[in-house]
DNA sequence: AGGTACATGTAACATGTTACATGATTCC
DNA sequence: GGAATCATGTAACATGTTACATGTACCT
């Protein structure tokens, strides 16, 4: 349930047409929430029809013409309370680490590559994020600059570094290339991981 | 598309029925990979018809009847498969990181007292893996251990590191409760932020 | 006979993804 | 008038969540 808050404070920082809002959730808002074209559409058409933002007045035809939605005080209020309620953190969701696991069992062939593919990536996301820094918070946290903004930039900075950092470890401890394991045929061998369930 | 290997996974290691998954789902592979039993009976019926899983043979009613699945080489070969082959990493998606820019709009009305929550539970669940480690890796990666088990255990451990190191900071350096910002009528005052679109 | 734990499922809905459709505007 | 870009949308499907339904086994 997080989309339509997403879109409420994007609005709120600018009101903007629905193509608006794709192009700053591939940019700002999308580094840590990202959403297509099509879900941007139909929440925008559910927000308008609970009364949370309405579309500005237009003239002349309506489709392929612009929209541009500003959010009404009964959004301003959802986005309030949404924004101090309770809401536990999401559990680890990374299709990375179970690929890990799986290549416990069914061997390592093509991880390695793989795995410093991801290095790659995550130090370019890193060097953007800190070239982000750079430019808006050239002082640090210390100066005037809204410590909320740079708590989030903090953390997209923090993850980054530690996914360099994990991932530059990994490799190095990958044994060279046994590729597969055992190999078993049709349900044999299974036995060999048995009772190492991990982490638990 | 992750749950189905995750559960090609998880029987696997060992052979299981619906329910025996769903607990397994509830320790080791979710802390990385969650699901319901109802997606979990959900995709093992669809993975017996493609032919990846079977279950093993039954005598008497089957209804309310444990039904324990094992891996065909089909499955285990679309395993192998799947894990050597290129996945771009998922997007950071992290409602709090939004939240904190929703509060950057709003006001932080709430927003410290969810965050200490926060800090309390990501600290309860590093000490967890934590202890796990103690258990299964005692002296470290250089024993017999496995590389790979213990690369997502770090994964882990690192991950809830970095979420305590980054809002013990960030509730340091939240002020102490203006609560509200100017907060205006209808759409007005909204200017305040327009520019700082951060991080982008 | 009733309660509890075990065990498998259905149904409805919310959210996210992929492919495609349509109209308006601008430039050549 | 054709291509590219801007702009809004539909449709179909995959995945995840929530609530509920049903039967078995065991204990008291």
């Amino acid at each position: 349930m997080s989309l339509p808050h997403a879109i409420l404070t994007a609005l709120l920082e600018q009101p903007s047409s629905g193509l608006e809002l794709t192009r700053r959730f591939d940019r700002s808002i999308g580094f840590f929430w990202s959403a297509t074209h099509q879900q941007i559409y139909r929440e925008l058409g559910r927000l308008e029809t609970t009364g949370l933002i309405r579309a500005l007045p237009q003239s002349g035809p309506v489709r392929g013409q612009k929209k541009e939605y500003e959010v009404l005080p009964a959004g301003r209020a959802e986005l309030a309370r949404w924004t101090g309620a309770e809401d536990d953190p999401r559990p680890i969701r990374d299709p990375l680490l179970l690929r890990l696991r799986a290549a416990a069992v069914v061997g390592t062939a093509g991880l390695d590559a793989e795995l410093r593919r991801h290095l790659d990536l995550h130090r370019a996301q890193l060097a953007h994020y800190e070239a982000i820094g750079r430019r808006d918070f050239p002082a640090g946290e210390g100066d005037g600059a809204d410590p909320l903004q740079y708590a989030v930039l903090r953390a997209g900075v923090g993850l980054e570094s530690f996914w360099v950092r994990w991932l530059a470890e990994t490799v190095e401890s990958l044994p060279p290339a046994p590729a597969l394991p055992p190999a078993p045929g049709p349900a044999a061998g299974v036995r060999s991981v048995e009772g190492s369930e991990n982490p638990s």
